[in-house]
DNA sequence: AACGGGACCTGATTGC
DNA sequence: TGCAATCAGGTCCCGT
């Protein structure tokens, strides 16, 4: 699911709900996801109280009093679930929009539900991952980013420190499709498969392009046009292609807007006359999408 | 060192 | 209808 403006949403609507409050129960259902959960979770966290969220890459930072931050990072199939007794806030919906499976505090546990906090406002907080591709860990606030899952990834792509010179510099003898490159967070943190098919076609850059002809002139146009679609990403809630769900209970609607992903076939929106159609290939194992004409 | 492939998991969808 | 194959928004480890 989530690459960064899906985490970015999640990680808001966490906030909203979470932070000024106390974790009273904590209730860890399994030993561990992609990797062991921190020993003595459960005594760590519970009686702290949530002071404010981060987000690295796709890693959300809960910081709680007593110095210790939670990790949290979605993997493919991680989303977070808000319920409140009898007042359903954040309940699962469909892709339409209907609402269906409210849960109060009482019902029971959702599949693959793996981790569930309770606060002292009446909010229980669930981590439902069924691939357990996720992770979570503890770490201490002062020295976050030296955390060995945040230590080696490259410049946020939204500060104003993201460059065109930072990206070249990064591709410079770089002997991989530029794809491949922004896939690599040591590159440029936080894009996955959709944002990078979506960012190249807005610059009009093959994804089968060597990384290091990107740099220079190329990198001037593909710097903005991840900012953009990031950014427009974040402002429509990110995309829901499940049942992903904004803490306010919307989904996300920025799929509506992907010019290429999953959209094989289809004309491309800026060719006119409207081109044969947009390619499907599989570079480094995984789908990229992309418009032939317009992206050299 | 940098790169590609495979592994890790479950669930939804597609095709026969 | 049923079952098998394929695919999925990510990352890490390994061999070359």
């Amino acid at each position: 699911m989530p690459e960064l403006p899906e985490v970015e949403t999640v990680m808001r609507g966490l906030a909203a709900v979470l932070e000024g409050h106390r974790i009273v129960e904590v209730e860890q259902r399994r030993p561990d996801l992609r990797f062991p959960f921190p020993d003595n979770l459960v005594r760590r966290v519970e009686g702290r109280r949530v002071l404010s969220f981060r987000r690295r890459a796709k890693y959300m930072l809960m910081r709680l009093d007593g110095g210790e931050s939670l990790l949290i990072h979605l993997g493919m199939s991680g989303r977070m679930v808000a319920r409140q007794a009898s007042v359903p806030v954040m309940a699962r919906l469909t892709p339409q929009g209907a609402a269906s499976d409210a849960r109060g505090h009482n019902a029971p546990p959702e599949a693959h539900e793996h981790l569930v906090m309770t606060t002292d406002h009446g909010w229980r907080v669930g981590f439902v991952d069924p691939r357990r591709f996720g992770a979570v860990d503890l770490v201490a606030t002062e020295v976050e980013d030296a955390h060995r899952l945040l230590a080696g990834l490259g410049p946020e792509p939204l500060e104003d420190a993201f460059t065109d010179a930072v990206l070249s510099a990064a591709l410079v003898g770089r002997h991989t499709p530029i794809k491949a490159a922004l896939l690599d967070q040591t590159v440029v943190a936080g894009l996955g498969n959709i944002y990078v098919c979506e960012a190249l076609y807005r610059a009009g850059i093959s994804p089968r392009r060597l990384a290091a002809s990107v740099a220079g002139t190329r990198a001037t146009r593909l710097v903005p046009a991840i900012k953009a679609v990031l950014t427009e990403s974040i402002g429509a809630g990110g995309s829901s292609l499940r049942d992903y769900v904004r803490a306010d209970g919307e989904v996300g609607r920025f799929q509506e807007r992907f010019a290429v992903y999953g959209r094989e076939g289809e004309p491309c929106p800026h060719c006119n006359p409207p081109c044969p159609g947009i390619a499907r290939i599989v570079q480094s194992g995984r789908s990229t999408f992309f418009c032939p004409r317009r992206q050299r």
